[in-house]
DNA sequence: AATGAATGAGGGTTCATTCAT
DNA sequence: CATGAATGAACCCTCATTCAT
């Protein structure tokens, strides 16, 4: 992020978050989140060079957040295994939590403005790959098979993301036992098979 | 979908595609679409009532596309773990070889269309469907774990999904070693374990 | 009028009359006139070279459709009192039995086309030519004051035209005793005062 | 009305008023309409929220100019009559003097336009009725002939309106002279025959 | 005579952005 | 810092008209 977080800011970014999550990108006019927001448009204007600008730093934010929430309270003491549940439960609960968010970072990464803006996160810490680094740790104690590192991050956040996306529209409940059926799936399909 | 397939119809679709994949919906306008089509904007509405319109039947068709290629040259004397290699690998193969396709769908999915058009097209028979009544069968001849069917087409095409993103997008290549490692990790998850 | 009455005019131009007078001039295009009158957008054009064509030679119709209902009929023999009163009644009469026409007649006499089109028009007889003569002979035989006759037939056609619109849109009946209070304002301001 | 009287509002009322006056409703479009009041076409929607809401604004601006014309300098020691013929002498100054707002009015009223925005402007004062106010006082003091108000107020403001009109468009001059055989016919027709 | 698919200029409207206060 | 009136390019869409059949 580029920005400060100020108290403004942070109003900014959840009118934002909400408007988006309902109208999607193109329903959503500066106007409307300045009069949401409580403040005037040039004051966004102030904080924001452009529209554009906006809408990346505040992806830049939500992956700042859903990075610190998962990786807060990190205790290496535990297995791997727990731990790889706790990353994936994380995951989804935090976004489920957040469903703005969710519905935000989804339409951001299936649009022109994820290429436009790669310069702007990239070399950023972020969550996947904070999640890549523990998956490379996986293979490295041999917990999980040795295979492309894209494969497996691809394959545990895709399959999250279904599920949360199903939790989200869909007819799937929240449930511990939903959750870990599919952490299940994903364990038993990149661990270490003996 | 709700309009007859000529091969102006054909034009239109492919010309939004193209577009759309470059530019996104909203980079993306009508009058744009009927120069790279080479009709006049009327004639697009001669055939769609709306942009949106033209977006939802351009959705249909996709669905449409896919769920054919998926399931022709269907041999049902084959294992079930060799068909759902079989369904995994060309469900990827479409979208690699369709890639406006795929990044359209994706766009759509994480849109407000997507609700907004619900009824368009659910009834319809769509690829999701027909894997899931592959899934279902894979359950009642235990060759699938027994789980909740949305968990399981979610993880499918979730994973499935995302290794597709990653070699449009990103660092993966579309090799068969790939391909497979992938689906190996889904199908460990999903299959009945002994 | 410039095109031979066959039915399918005739039912072109109902069809006409019945959308301007609910829509307006502007929110009845051909296609719709072509949908309602049940023939293709290219018949319209064959009898009637534009659309502006069109609603001129519907103003002519309707013009001679009232005249000859005004002026059928016509006892010669009666007070000019009478036939005054007759004629005022016949007014109101044909309008109030064809509220489209009316609605037509009076946008078409409050918009640019009256101008654009007054050569089409002028030189026919029109009911209002009619009327001026019966008003003229009235004048001549001293059952009128003598006074510029325009002021006369605008009057006598400005009263008749409020009346008729008062009992279509507003809160006035249309009952003998209405309108023969109407026509007898009228006769006592036009009438040879003794 | 809904909008606060500023200058640029004014301005652009006043070059509505004129180009629809030459050129209709529909002949007038909103980008026209900015050049001529030389602002932006999104200032004109910064006070408008469409080009209705600016019609029917306009509408109900005009009803409370002629409003405020007719009974401003009110003398209610003058006889009825006097009274009389002043109301019905400034209706057609007014409008003789304001042509482009007497076009606007007429195709106004007979649009739909009028239906439309009946909410919008019913409960405001407006000249008619205050002229029928000022009818029904010509009544209860036995001045005017005791009759159903629509057909009193219909009767004279229609033939004030086809006087105004064959003045403007017409073959008919505004003397006094034309003015006061108007006026005297309708006084004729509507006063307390004794 | 009759059809209606095709055209594209032109309309109403939106909205990211600027800038004087 | 904050405001919000003003801007105008660009969008979606309409509809009178044409013309090949």
């Amino acid at each position: 992020m580029n920005v400060q977080l100020t108290e403004k800011i942070e109003i900014i970014f959840k009118s934002t978050l909400e408007l988006i999550c309902e109208k999607g990108f193109h329903g959503t006019p500066m106007s409307q989140i300045a009069k949401q927001s409580d403040v005037a448009i040039g004051t966004i204007y102030h904080y924001f060079p452009s529209k554009d600008n906006l809408i990346i730093e505040l992806f830049c934010y939500c992956k700042q957040k859903i990075n610190n929430y998962i990786f807060s309270d990190w205790d290496s003491t535990l297995s791997y295994k727990s731990r790889f549940y706790i990353v994936m439960r994380k995951f989804c609960a935090f976004y489920l939590e957040n469903t703005d968010m969710f519905s935000f970072m989804e339409q951001f990464h299936n649009s022109p403005y994820l290429e436009i803006s790669r310069n702007s996160w990239e070399k950023n810490l972020n969550e996947e790959n904070n999640i890549m680094a523990f998956l490379y740790e996986g293979m490295r104690i041999a917990e999980l098979r040795n295979i492309n590192i894209y494969i497996l991050t691809s394959s545990c956040i895709g399959v999250a993301t279904s599920f949360a996306k199903k939790v989200i529209y869909g007819p799937l409940e929240f449930t511990d036992e939903n959750l870990n059926e599919m952490i299940e799936i994903i364990w038993n399909g990149v661990k270490q098979q003996n």
